[in-house]
DNA sequence: TTCTCGACTCGTCAGTAAGA
DNA sequence: TCTTACTGACGAGTCGAGAA
């Protein structure tokens, strides 16, 4: 999967799949506070720590991946709307120009 | 002041794609 | 096939605005 492409390519295409990061990453620890697993109830000990381990692990990963996932879906709408703006810019400053220019040879414009 | 509602954020689960 | 990362969907909690 390409998470890391091209940020102004992906946004002026809205391609989702490729959207992507204006700034570094900086993500921070945090605390873990879920309940052990209800699969590692009639195992061992030993086996159910490691279970709980992993599984706190995994939450923790899958914690962190989902904010991160979120920050860059964030920048690429906000970089969709930027761009919005500057297209809806441009065009207006044409349509300008072309009335400019139909005022200049005579010609009615449509609208 | 209290209640309700909509918007927003966060953590988690489940499904999927890609790499080993 | 297994593992890992990513992301859509869902439920729970919070907050601010407006109504009663």
């Amino acid at each position: 999967m390409a998470v890391a492409g091209d940020e102004t390519e992906s946004a002026s295409t809205g391609d989702m799949s490729g959207y992507q990061i204006c700034t570094p990453t900086s993500s921070l620890p945090q605390g873990v506070v879920m309940a052990g697993s209800p699969g590692s109830l009639h195992s061992p000990p030993h086996v159910a720590d490691e279970t709980t381990r992993k599984r706190q692990l995994r939450l923790m990963k899958n914690r962190q991946a989902a904010k991160e996932c979120r920050r860059r879906k964030r920048e690429y709408i906000r970089c969709l709307e930027t761009r919005l703006t500057m297209l809806e810019a441009q065009n207006k400053k044409l349509m300008d120009e072309l009335n400019y220019f139909k005022e200049m040879y005579g010609i009615k414009s449509s609208q």
